[in-house]
Parts: structure tokens; C-alpha cells; sequence
DNA sequence: TCGAACTATACAACTAGACAAATCATAGAT
DNA sequence: ATCTATGATTTGTCTAGTTGTATAGTTCGA
């Protein structure tokens, strides 16, 4: 059996406190001298855990000043309606959006299932990266049906917003018919884009939007960093 | 007629001016590569040697430190009443508490039932390490209801001593209503706060301490190295 | 032939101490 | 009241030493 190195398990209470909210965004940990105090252990051991938590984007130290925690949990609501930016810029934070794929192919079966269009059928594809505060919080990717929104690539380049881009396409509103939720571990790939460690915890949402007409325009699937976001339900 | 391997040889040198007090109490032992020097050996002849002593409770090895001599194994007493802090005195030991968490928050299942709580109801959080001539002995989780005891976070942080804490909310004698002792084996944060290694066996104690009364007042965990600790049973 | 005892080497994990660089708090001078 | 100098605090970096673990090989006796 090996045994965790000591330097993990610092590093893996430290970030529960700091998700759990002990300290909130902005706060300012204890002392490295501290910490190694308190821990009972030598101060470079200290230094090597939050050298992983500065990594992982949930810590900034300042030379002279301390240790300071960058980010707070997020609260994504999950609900009928979802506004993401407007929601977050309601809790103090600045939102942002990182595109990293916008194509039209062939959807594969999932996908054309969800949207309940033909197999086979083209779908405009739109990946990417939520941000909060510049910190990573979600890779999503939604597909839409491409003959019904024949200029979303377009849009979703111009505006980067769904729902700007949607209406645009004709559909004035729209809202959630199915949600579906999976816990998961984190591959490479998404390891890299969120900043976490490979195997990290995620949580994969996939959606399902329609419109007034009960007709499916977006097939979506989100995968959030699962220390740093914690979904809300909202009853709406 | 068969030869002792050098090991106990080196291991029986050693256990010698251990005891016969060459070195004392918490004094540092040769590296090994001192002593392999010494003896003319290769060094993991030495740690064959000085790891029969630890397994005898002889000496106790701190990576990157050095190899220590330790001190017998404490008697801790349960019973009605428990009063660490004297009881480790009358025997000749420097008791020390070490704080690691002061906090408010919803108690969770166990903790609430213990204390006899509707569920869910805010409690204080008391967690910390017990030490005995500056040598972890064991890791204390106390809840206590925090409607009852308004004061009791600064009252802990001043004094300590949770008899005290309790006396100035109002409780002036308390005593053991019930007593679970289970085995189990140290996590990685354990082990670090312990010194010991993961993995080794821990003794946890539940314990319920109730007011003359009999209301609940303390709902407390305790995680005793199993290596350091004999517990005892006073009946009074 | 097998296993116990021992050697040899290398690297990982942690400790120990020192000093530099940036920051912060505060007393004192203007 | 404001600015400044100073000292304490805190993180960054470096060097050196110590135990933990893994691998590979040798010797010797049953």
C-alpha cells in the first residue's frame, strides 16, 4: 500500500476549507510558518501544497503579504430558465466565455436524438470555456440544428451568447425540458482547460432546450469543475 | 553452531545505551549513515536494526529529522469524569493542547442526534490535538449546541479547557452518559497531524457528555494513536 | 535450489537553516 | 495631517542533510 504523501494531504484540507468556504474569496490563509505549526511539519512541506493550490488557480500568493484564496465556490443555478452571466454578475463575480470550437458537421446518434432531428443530420457545434472571475468553472458543448439556424455560427462568433444568437435565429425564448446530471473524473484534455489534476472530480450536465413549441434547439453538455462549482436547483 | 545476524547484534548495541540512558529522552540517535559508518555495514543493515526498536516503541523515526528516542506509552484515563490536563500531570508528562479548528455551523445527522437536536441546528465545532510531552497523542472533534452556549468559541479560544468553557455557559459539572470505542485505521490527514503512517491503528472513541440534568452538552470524537495510547476504564 | 542476510545504488520525501525581496505597521519628523 | 524611515513580517530561493522506498545483485547455508 503506498501512502499519500504528506504534502497531498495538506494540500487536499486546505482546499476543502477553502471550498467549504472558510475562507471566503479574497481572504488571506495563515502564514506558511503557521500552517507548518499547525500541521507539524516543515515549512518547505507547506510551501509544496499550496505550490499545487497557486497551480490550480485557488490561491495567489503575494511575496511580503501572504497567501490569498482567488476564488469562492460558485453557485451555478440549474432551472428552467438559466442566465448564466446574468446570474453570476448578480453574485459580485465578472463572467466570461472562452470559445474553443465553432463548426458545422454531421451529428452522431446522441446528439440527433437529443435535438430529434434525423440521423446524420448537420448540427452546428459550439465548445467551450465558462470563466468566472478568469478562473475556469466549465467546459460546455451544445449543438443546434443547423438547417433551422442556418446563420447561428455567425452570430455565436459575433455575440458569443446562446441566447442573443438563438433569438436571432427566431427564437424569442426558450427553456430547459430535460436536465441530466453524472458524476465523472476528469480526462486530460478537460484536466487542462479547467486547471484541475487529472481525475478530478467533475460534474456533467446534459440539457436538452426547446422552444415555445416544445421543439429541441439545443442539445447541451457541461462539465463542471467539481470543487469549484456547486449547482443549485432553481424552482421555477 | 549458528551466528546472530549482524542486525540484532546492531539492534541489542543500541537497545543498550538506550537503556542505560547513553541517550536520554528525546535525544536524536546517529544518522544511519553514521551509524552504518560506525559499524562497518551497509545502511539498510542499520535500518533493519533501528526498525525492530521502533516496532518495540523504543525509538520513533521522523523523515528528514532523524531517529528519536520516545517516551512509554500514555495511560489515558475514561471514565465519568475525564480530566485530561491532571490526569497526564499526576504521571509525570507536560499535557499541551493544540487548536486546529474553531467554528459555527448546521450540525449534520450524527452530530445533531448525539446532542439531541432537531436536525440541521447550528452547533460549535471544536477540533484539535492532544499532545503529551509535545507528542501527538490523539485528535479531538468536540460539538456542542450553539443556541445554548452562545459564548462558547471565545470562551475556547481563551481558555482551552472545555470545562471551563462549559462552566462559564452555565454548566457547572458534567459528566459521561455514554462511551463507543471502535478501531480503525489513520487516514492521510490523521497520519499527518499523528506522525504516524497511514494506515497505522487509530482507537475512536465516541463519547456523549451530559449536564445534571441529563441534557446533552458535548458530542465528542476522539482518534488516539494506537501505538501511544492505552486507554484506561476508572470506575467511579 | 531456495531463502535469509547483506551490499550497492538511486531517487523521493521531508527537515533544517539561512538569506533575499517584497510588504506592512507604526513611530517620528515635518 | 502627511510623509518618511525603520523594523517586523511574510514569501521566494538556495544549499545541505536525513529518512523512506525501490531495484538489483552477492554470499552463504540448509
Amino acid at each position: 500500500m503506498k501512502s499519500t504523501p504528506i504534502w497531498q494531504a495538506i494540500a487536499g484540507t486546505l482546499r476543502q476549507d477553502i471550498v467549504n468556504g472558510h475562507y471566503g474569496q479574497g481572504a488571506k490563509l495563515p502564514t506558511e510558518a503557521t500552517l507548518s505549526n499547525r500541521f507539524g511539519v516543515n515549512r518547505h512541506t507547506v510551501r509544496h501544497a499550496l505550490k499545487t493550490l497557486a497551480e490550480e488557480g485557488l490561491v495567489q500568493p503575494r511575496r511580503g503579504a501572504g497567501v490569498f484564496v482567488i476564488m469562492a465556490p460558485t453557485d451555478y443555478p440549474i432551472g428552467r430558465r438559466v442566465r448564466y452571466h446574468q446570474n453570476l454578475r448578480a453574485a459580485g463575480r465578472v463572467p466570461a466565455k472562452n470559445v474553443l470550437l465553432l463548426e458545422t458537421r454531421p451529428g452522431n446518434a446522441r446528439e440527433c436524438a437529443g435535438l430529434a432531428l434525423p440521423l446524420g443530420e448537420s448540427v452546428h457545434v459550439y465548445e467551450g470555456l465558462s470563466l468566472a472571475d478568469g478562473q475556469p468553472i466549465a467546459i460546455f458543448r451544445s449543438v443546434f440544428p443547423a438547417l433551422r439556424f442556418a446563420g447561428l455560427i455567425a452570430d455565436l462568433r459575433a455575440y458569443g451568447s446562446v441566447s442573443t444568437a438563438l433569438r436571432l435565429g427566431g427564437v424569442a425564448d426558450y427553456t430547459r425540458a430535460s436536465t441530466r446530471l453524472n458524476a465523472k473524473l476528469a480526462t486530460a484534455t478537460q484536466a487542462v482547460h479547467l486547471k484541475c489534476s487529472e481525475g478530478a472530480p467533475i460534474l456533467r450536465s446534459i440539457g436538452i432546450n426547446v422552444d415555445a413549441d416544445g421543439k429541441p434547439v439545443e442539445y447541451g453538455r457541461t462539465w463542471f469543475s467539481g470543487d469549484r462549482v456547486t449547482l443549485t436547483l432553481a424552482d421555477d
